[in-house]
DNA sequence: CTGAAAGCGCTTACAG
DNA sequence: CTGAAAGCGCTTACAG
């Protein structure tokens, strides 16, 4: 049985050196001749040395550890940025805990309380809500002074974003689809507690204004009321009303894919009939047939962008100050419009 | 600025009482009268006391801290699972270590090796291959003496396993599409290098025997060479090769979802012309059009068991010898057999 | 039931 | 460049 239990002491003997020297080697300090580093070094790889997590943080108050706080981990866009994340932040020398909070800011909270009895370097969140007040959670590890950075879903005010330009992302959707002849396209609303889809909407509007379109408020609809998911419910409806449409900009994959359902279910054909455009590019887009033509995100990118900044705080590399990083969206021309 | 910095020794000052004292009260040692506990909890209370993570992990050497290691987190059945083990393990006042190690043993030993030093007290793994051999992260772990456990993926001999009767469900698949008439059903077989895939294999075969029909090598298809997807070229393959096959029985949905199109793109309905199932009932198989149907797992509740019987072997209430805990498979009957 | 003291394995001023 | 010593914040035998 055994867990590695070779301490710096077994070092110290073994090479005659004192415990001091052998720590000085091992963290590459300064003042170590060249000659006693080497036989140290040498040693502690003989004994497959480890240092103790414990001992270490004990001393230097640092976990080498990063939170990243997800609102629920079945959102499909999660496992790729969460993968992006771990690659960078293992090749930094920190370990991420996910921590899947699944929208309940009582969950957030008690494990920023957790983690801060843990001394988590850093907070990563992915889980801030458009009125500033409810992000307590965030708010608590900022005043801490705690170094932290909101990921995609952010307030704009709280602490340094890693985002993507939601506004561009609807006029280019909204662009593609009037450079196909669309004129009258229904938007399909997301959670409005999030600011992405805040500026999502805005982008929508101000590229139809820009084109000189109106907009019809017959044509703002919902595929969330709250956090239900309601697009199968509303699009019947606006449909069978008469309302004339010949396309849908839906504000995220999901409720594309709920449209897509519901107009099936009419016998509407997508998109000889209406074209349906998403926003996310979640990995279903690819495979959903038709194919979903859909606004991506560098998720990958964005995630790795996150853990550079923060670490980069964390190590002092960059002041603590609050940022805005913004990424580019790409359209994903696929089989939705026509 | 301020993480919390209360210690025991500001309790003591406090209170009057000693940190021998203090610290027995906090942690519930029966050696503490019921006034002076009560008066120490209160003022940890007021002080919002946190017990520093390192000083107590030194001294005790645990970390109450468990690692999962999944295979790659973008397959999609893993964010269900990993939900439900973060739940269960916050819930019995443990923390959760999710790496992905993307399909490579060495990431994993890197991963075991760091965790080690951690004193991470056990391990979930969902990386076993079939040759136990290969599995030296596990082999290490155990070898170590350190509770571990293996989910879905197993080798069946190095450790204790949580997983499905994979070739149950095999069977159920089976006798529902002989229940609806067909009799040519091909296996689409999944990566060779996974005992759950000879086990659903196995399943298949017997199922059919069992029934008294003949196994045809011609039917006995590869959805995936090593670990490329291939489905959509071996179909439209076989397919053309005048092979008569009335069903697909494919050992994962991804491998269902790759044949659907390729159906599709062949201009064969689904399932009209030929009936498909999947495996694994992973959240697109419900959004998928037409909806796939599908041998399901509990996943929730298997993540749940397998973090109990860890936890339970860390904290000795569970021998750490090696069993092996079976779930029932759940057939999710939807729109692709007919 | 309570306290003084040692010790877990590191790091880091302080000397030399 | 190297060593002796203190200390990080807990827990836990050992006394009383």
């Amino acid at each position: 049985m055994g867990r590695n239990n070779v301490t710096i002491k077994d070092i110290a003997q073994k090479t005659g050196f004192s415990k001091s020297t052998v720590s000085r080697a091992l963290c590459y300090d300064a003042h170590v001749s060249p000659d006693t580093r080497k036989k140290i070094l040498e040693c502690a790889k003989s004994l497959d040395f480890q240092p103790n997590y414990f001992a270490k943080g004990l001393k230097t108050q640092c976990s080498k550890t990063i939170a990243f706080f997800v609102p629920n981990i079945e959102i499909m866009i999660y496992p790729a940025i969460i993968q992006a994340m771990e690659v960078e932040t293992r090749e930094r020398g920190y370990t991420i805990l996910l921590c899947d909070i699944q929208e309940d800011k009582e969950i957030a909270k008690e494990y920023v309380k957790k983690l801060k009895g843990r001394n988590v370097d850093g907070f990563i969140f992915s889980t801030a809500l458009l009125n500033v007040e409810e992000n307590e959670e965030i708010l608590e590890v900022v005043r801490d002074g705690i170094p932290c950075v909101n990921l995609l879903r952010t307030d704009g005010v709280s602490a340094t974003s890693v985002r993507l330009d939601n506004a561009k992302g609807s006029a280019m959707g909204v662009e593609y689809l009037l450079s196909k002849g669309k004129r009258r396209i229904a938007f399909l609303q997301g959670q409005e507690y999030l600011k992405l889809y805040k500026d999502r909407y805005e982008g929508y509007v101000n590229t139809l204004l820009k084109h000189g379109i109106k907009i019809d408020p017959d044509l703002i609809w919902y595929g969330y009321r709250g956090s239900e998911r309601v697009a199968t419910k509303i699009i019947p409806e606006k449909i069978k009303s008469g309302i004339d449409v010949d396309a849908l900009f839906c504000a995220s994959d999901n409720i594309a894919v709920d449209a897509i359902h519901a107009l099936n279910e009419m016998g509407i054909k997508v998109p000889q009939d209406i074209s349906v455009i998403g926003y996310d590019n979640v990995p279903i887009s690819e495979l959903f047939i038709p194919k979903l033509t859909s606004i991506g995100q560098p998720f990958k990118e964005m995630g790795k962008k996150a853990v550079d900044v923060l670490i980069d705080m964390i190590e002092g590399k960059k002041a603590n100050t609050i940022e805005d990083y913004v990424f580019d969206p790409i359209l994903m021309v696929r089989d939705t419009v026509c």
